[in-house]
DNA sequence: ATGGCCAATTCGATTGGA
């Protein structure tokens, strides 16, 4: 089976591009991020007349996470347990279902902002929140995973240049820790091959040429448990869809697995 | 060919992204 995680900046904008990709590389699962659209606004029809089912858990504008799936989509369970609200508002930021012989997670981490802001410590409890609602999953013998824009570079070679982070989210030794500590439920890193030059960025900023001179980042992770990452035969980025007009700053993340 | 931001929203300056 073939599953995936893309952060497709407005399902709205991207769907022309989103349908297409989905038929052409035959994903059986699809983990889609920032949404940007109000739940009654997700073109789940448009996915139905392809043969996909959604869990959609999306409130508008900002945020937004769906499941999309072919083989299955049951067990449902819409935002993150016991997570933290941010200005009194808990958003729209993690979907789980059962997807075949798969238990998975799309999450949308918050991205912190700056160093010491509000919404810096905010991402850190949402991050603790998760590792405590998947330890049970994390552990057990079933194939699960988490796959989402987890809006941290694991290591110094997941951003292209480390000097133009210095003091910047993403590569704080407290949002790393956060990620070491899903590691440490049993979860591992599975890391996808780059189509092209020598790094498996998934991101990369619409500004300043960002994808012509390959200025990216490695943010949008996958983490499976032993059964999961046991299973993988090969994980790429797909960087093809970064491409052209009409692309998101994401990259899709592809996992073939042995299930 | 991969090109100097993009998307949603109070319809256009603002918010958020990372």
């Amino acid at each position: 089976m073939r599953i995936a995680t893309w952060n497709v900046n407005s399902i709205t904008a991207r769907l022309p591009r989103l349908l297409a990709w989905l038929e052409s590389t035959g994903t059986d699962v699809l983990c889609v991020q920032e949404t940007k659209c109000a739940e009654a606004q997700f073109p789940a029809e448009r996915l139905r007349e392809l043969g996909y089912e959604s869990a959609v858990h999306a409130t508008g504008r900002w945020n937004g996470v769906a499941l999309v799936s072919r083989i299955g989509l049951t067990d449902v369970v819409k935002g993150l347990p016991g997570g933290p609200e941010y200005e009194g508002v808990a958003e729209p930021r993690a979907v789980s279902a059962t997807c075949g012989p798969v238990r998975l997670w799309s999450v949308y981490v918050p991205n912190g902002r700056e160093v010491g802001h509000d919404h810096y410590g905010y991402k850190l409890a949402w991050f603790e929140a998760l590792r405590a609602a998947v330890t049970e999953d994390a552990a057990g013998l079933l194939p699960f995973a988490v796959l989402g824009d987890f809006n941290v570079a694991p290591a110094d070679d997941d951003v292209w240049d480390l000097s133009r982070f210095e003091g910047a989210t993403h590569v704080t030794p407290a949002e790393r820790a956060a990620l070491a500590a899903l590691r440490e439920e049993g979860l591992s890193d599975v890391v996808p091959r780059p189509l092209k030059y020598d790094r498996p960025y998934t991101y990369w900023d619409y500004r300043e040429l960002g994808f012509p001179k390959n200025r990216g980042m490695r943010i949008d992770l996958v983490y499976g448990n032993a059964p999961f990452a046991g299973a993988v035969k090969d994980s790429y980025v797909d960087r093809e869809e970064r491409k052209g007009k009409g692309a998101s700053d994401h990259a899709p993340v592809v996992v073939d697995l042995d299930l």
